[in-house]
RNA sequence: AGGGCUAUAGCCAAGCGGUAAGGCAUCGGAUUUUGAUUCCGUGACUCGCAGGUUCGAAUCCUGCUAGCCCUGCCA
C-alpha cells in the first residue's frame, strides 16, 4: 500500500465520500488506452493518478485496452504500452481488452433493440449527418427510426453476419433528437468494418463504438470511478444512459479531470507523429518526445516522472505547467543517487609546466559528496589535462571566475593552477593553455594560504576515454510565430559534442545515470551506446546563476 | 449564440462562510573544492468583473465577461 500523501484533489474527495457513505464497498479504476499509439506524459498523469488512487482507498486497477476501432489499431502498441507501465512501476490487477467484451457488448445491443431503445439505421453518414441538426437547431428524426422491433433485430444479426457493406448500415440509440447535447441525438452505437481485429480476428465485422463500448467494459469489470478527461464530459449523459439501460450490477461513475499541458511540448498524437513521419526527431523514443519512451532513453527515471504527476494536482481548469517543474523532479530524485563524475565536453588542453614530465598521480574523489555512503573512486592527475574551453578566456568580463592570463582556479580534486601563458591557431582559436600548479594548494592537504574563486572540472589526458555526448534543448520554441506549429520546431533541440570522461567510465552499462560536475545529469544512450562508442544523453542541466554576457 | 465546463500570484494548486496552504519559477542574502546542493528571505491589502445576502464572502445568491469542449459510422 502507498504511504499516506499530502495530495488532496476534487476526485479523491468523491471517492473519500463514496466510501463513507457505503456507496461503494472497494474501489476500481482503470486505465484505458486505446493501442493507436504511444504512451506520453500526458498519459502518465492518468496512469499515477489510477493506480495510486485505487491504491490509497485499498482498491485495484486494471490495465484496459480501448480496441473497439481495429482500423487504427495494432498489437505493436499494446506491447509499447505494456512495457511504458511496468517501467513507471504500476503492476495492473488485470490486463483486458475491450474486445474480451464483443460478445457482451453485442447481447446487450440485442437487449436495447428488444426495449425499443436501439434501431438499425440505413441512412447515409451524409444524410445522418443533415438529420443531426445544429448546435442551435434540433435534429429531426430519421424515417428508420420507427422500424419494427422485429425488423431491427433481423437487420441488427445480419449487420453481424456481414450481408452489408462498411457504412451501409449503423446501430442507433433511440434517445433524443432534439436534445441540446449533440451526443443525445441518437448516437450510433455499432459501425459495420470489414476489417481484420488484432484481437478477434475476423470474426467480427461490426464493432461498437466508444460511447456504447466504455461504460459497458466498466460495469463489466466493476470499474467504480471512471476517470477520464475534460471533452469527455458532454458524453457523461450517454455513458449514464448506457449503465442505465444495459442489464449489468455494476453503477461505475464517470469523472472528468484536465488533461495536462506542458510548455515547450506538444502533446496530441498527431502532432507527435508527424514529428516523427517527418523526421524532426529520430522517431517515438527519441530523447527529445515527451513519450514515455523518449523520456525513458532521455534519462528521466520513473519516480520523477509520479513525483511530477503527484505534485501537478487534478482539477478541471485548463493548464499549461512549467516543464521546469517536471526537470526540478529530475534534479531531485538523482542528486541522492548518481555518482558525480568528471567530463569535458569540449576539451582544450592545459600543459602544466612545472609538473614531473612523466608524472602520473591518482587521486582521491568522493562520489557523491551528498551521500557519502557512494564511496569513493581515485582519478589520475598528469602534466597534461583537458579542461572545458568554456572555462579560458582571454579577455574575461568582470565576475567570470574561472581561468585567464595569470588568474589561478581550483582544479577539482587536485591542485590550483595558474595561467601564464597560451597558443593559438592560424584561426585565432585557442590550442593550449601553459599553467603551473602549486603541490602546496593539493585537494584534502588543508591548504588555507590562499583562496580561489572558481573551481574547475577536468580529464586528465593520457587516461582520457573518448566520449560523445548529445546535449538537448527544447523541441518547441513557444516563444516562436508562425501559424502552424511546425514553426515552433526548434531547429537546434539537438548539439553533439565529442570529448572525454574519467578512465573509471570505460564499463558504463546502457542507462546509468551521473551527474557530470558542473555540467548537469546524463544518462547511457540505450540505443547507440556500445563498448567501442561511449553515448550519453544529457538529462537535464544543473541550474546555473552565471550568464555570461 | 443551444448545451457542457472553467476562472485564486509568472506557472501548477489548496481552500468548502471566520478573515489567502504548498510546489515550480524569479529575485536577494548566508554557507560551499559543482556559479550546483543546502539554508534563510522574497510576492495576492486580495481570489475574472459588478452587484447582493451576512456581524463576517475566494467560499452563498444574481447578473456580466473571458477561455475551453461538443454538429466522427474516432477515442
Amino acid at each position: 500500500m502507498t504511504e499516506e500523501n499530502n495530495y488532496t484533489h476534487f476526485i479523491k474527495q468523491i471517492v473519500e465520500k463514496d466510501m463513507e457513505s457505503g456507496a461503494y464497498d472497494t474501489i476500481v479504476t482503470r486505465f484505458p488506452p486505446e493501442p493507436n499509439g504511444y504512451l506520453h506524459i500526458g498519459h502518465a498523469k492518468s496512469i499515477v493518478l489510477n493506480f495510486e488512487l485505487a491504491d490509497e482507498f485499498g482498491g485495484k486497477t486494471n490495465l484496459r485496452f480501448d480496441d473497439t476501432n481495429p482500423l487504427k489499431e495494432d498489437k505493436e502498441y499494446v506491447e509499447s504500452i505494456k512495457r511504458d507501465i511496468e517501467w513507471l512501476g504500476y503492476d495492473p490487477e488485470a490486463v483486458r481488452f475491450a474486445s474480451d467484451y464483443f460478445d457482451e457488448m453485442y447481447n446487450q445491443a440485442v437487449s436495447l433493440i428488444k426495449r425499443g431503445l436501439a434501431y438499425v439505421e440505413d441512412l447515409s453518414q451524409e444524410e445522418v449527418r443533415k438529420l443531426r441538426g445544429t448546435l442551435t437547431e434540433p435534429g429531426k428524426e430519421s424515417p428508420s427510426r420507427e422500424r419494427s422491433v422485429e425488423e431491427n433485430l433481423d437487420l441488427f444479426e445480419r449487420m453481424k453476419n456481414g450481408e452489408f457493406g462498411d457504412g451501409e448500415k449503423t446501430l442507433r440509440a433511440r434517445i433524443d433528437m432534439s436534445s441540446p447535447n449533440m451526443n443525445l441525438r441518437d448516437p450510433v452505437l455499432y459501425r459495420i468494418s470489414h476489417t481484420e481485429h488484432h484481437n478477434t480476428g475476423n470474426k467480427w465485422c461490426i464493432y461498437p463504438m466508444y460511447s456504447f463500448a466504455h461504460p459497458l467494459e466498466d460495469a463489466i469489470e466493476g470499474v467504480t470511478h471512471s476517470l477520464c478527461t475534460l471533452e469527455f464530459e458532454d458524453q457523461r449523459p450517454l455513458y449514464d444512459w448506457v449503465i442505465a439501460n444495459a442489464e449489468l450490477d455494476a453503477e461505475p461513475k464517470q469523472i472528468e479531470f484536465a488533461r495536462l499541458n506542458l510548455t515547450n511540448t506538444v502533446m496530441s498524437k498527431r502532432k507527435l507523429k508527424q514529428l516523427v513521419d517527418e523526421n524532426y526527431v529520430d522517431g517515438w523514443d527519441d530523447p527529445r518526445m515527451p513519450t514515455i519512451s523518449g523520456l525513458r532513453r532521455r534519462g528521466f527515471t520513473p519516480e520523477s516522472i509520479k513525483q511530477f504527476c503527484r505534485e501537478i494536482g487534478v482539477s478541471k481548469a485548463d493548464n499549461l505547467v512549467d516543464v521546469r517543474m517536471l526537470e526540478h523532479f529530475l534534479r531531485e530524485d538523482l542528486k541522492l543517487e548518481a555518482p558525480r563524475t568528471m567530463a569535458v565536453l569540449d576539451p582544450i588542453k592545459v600543459i602544466i609546466t612545472n609538473y614531473p614530465e612523466d608524472g602520473l598521480e591518482w587521486l582521491p574523489a568522493d562520489i557523491n559528496p551528498e551521500n557519502e555512503s557512494m564511496g569513493m573512486r581515485e582519478i589520475p592527475f598528469s602534466r597534461e589535462i583537458y579542461i572545458e574551453r568554456e572555462d579560458f578566456m582571454e579577455d574575461p568580463p568582470k565576475k567570470y571566475f574561472r581561468l585567464f592570463p595569470d588568474n589561478e582556479v581550483r582544479i577539482k580534486h587536485a591542485y590550483f593552477i595558474h595561467c601564464h601563458d597560451y597558443k593559438k591557431d592560424e584561426n585565432g582559436q585557442i590550442t593550449e593553455l601553459y599553467c603551473t600548479y602549486d603541490p602546496e594548494t593539493k585537494s584534502g592537504s588543508g591548504f588555507t594560504g590562499r583562496k580561489v574563486k572558481g573551481t574547475l572540472h577536468y580529464v586528465e589526458a593520457s587516461q582520457a576515454v573518448p566520449a560523445e555526448f548529445r546535449l538537448y534543448d527544447s523541441l518547441i520554441d513557444d516563444e516562436a510565430e508562425g501559424d502552424n506549429f511546425l514553426d515552433f520546431v526548434n531547429g537546434e533541440s539537438l548539439t553533439v559534442k565529442h570529448g572525454f570522461v574519467e578512465p573509471n567510465m570505460k564499463d558504463v552499462k546502457a542507462n546509468d545515470k551521473f551527474q557530470f560536475f558542473r555540467h548537469g545529469y546524463f544518462s547511457v544512450d540505450p540505443e547507440e551506446a556500445t563498448d567501442e562508442k561511449l553515448v550519453f544523453n544529457r538529462i537535464v542541466e544543473l541550474k546555473s546563476s552565471f550568464k555570461l554576457k
